[in-house]
DNA sequence: ATGCGAAGATGGA
DNA sequence: TCCATCTTCGCAT
């Protein structure tokens, strides 16, 4: 059984997912409120909204968006993830705000110095977006390399966080 | 400077 | 089993 809340940001309504092990999945911005909706019920059949219990999440996320150098310290559900997928998202924790590292930093950090091309499979699954900060690694020589939920939400993200210069 | 091929992990068809 | 996915490096042109 999971609980998700859906607010509304400065750059459109997100949803968060929590079990009772922490938090599950998070919604990048949307539109409207019923594109989430229809979302989060695209990956799970159980679901019960509680505004009240991710109300804290919700907040902090509105405040990084703010551009303020905001500390997640949520915990985690992060269940039927993989060995590696585990070192690369642990890897990509370590990455400090408003910098950036590419996918051959992380593949490095973990002992992976070849599988660059797994890491960047590992970030795309990646289920909590922000929090764990997929948007901080980027290809090398400048350019950005890819994001699944669309490249204009890694730009701006990283705008958000003035890692990126215009 | 540009094109091509290959290498890793994983999930879906 | 084959294909696509948030890449990078070497070699030839």
């Amino acid at each position: 059984m999971y609980k998700y809340s859906i607010f509304e940001t400065k750059y459109g309504n997100m949803g968060a997912v929590a079990s009772e092990k922490g938090l599950h999945m998070i919604i990048l911005p949307k539109k409207k409120p019923e594109e989430v909706k229809k979302e989060l019920e695209q990956y799970y059949t159980e679901l019960i909204r509680d505004e009240e219990g991710l109300k804290g999440i919700g907040g902090r996320m509105r405040e990084y968006l703010d551009g303020k150098k905001v500390k997640f310290r949520e915990k985690m559900d992060l269940a039927g993830a993989t060995d590696f997928e585990l070192k690369v998202w642990d890897a990509t924790l370590g990455i400090p705000y408003g910098e950036t590292r590419s996918y051959a930093w992380v593949a490095k950090q973990i002992g992976e110095g070849k599988g660059v091309r797994a890491v960047g499979g590992a970030l795309g699954r990646n289920r909590l977006p922000i929090i764990i900060p997929c948007h901080r690694v980027v290809s090398k020589e400048g350019d950005l390399g890819g994001f699944s939920a669309g490249i204009e939400m890694k730009v701006l993200l990283l705008k958000i966080e003035g890692a990126l210069l215009c």
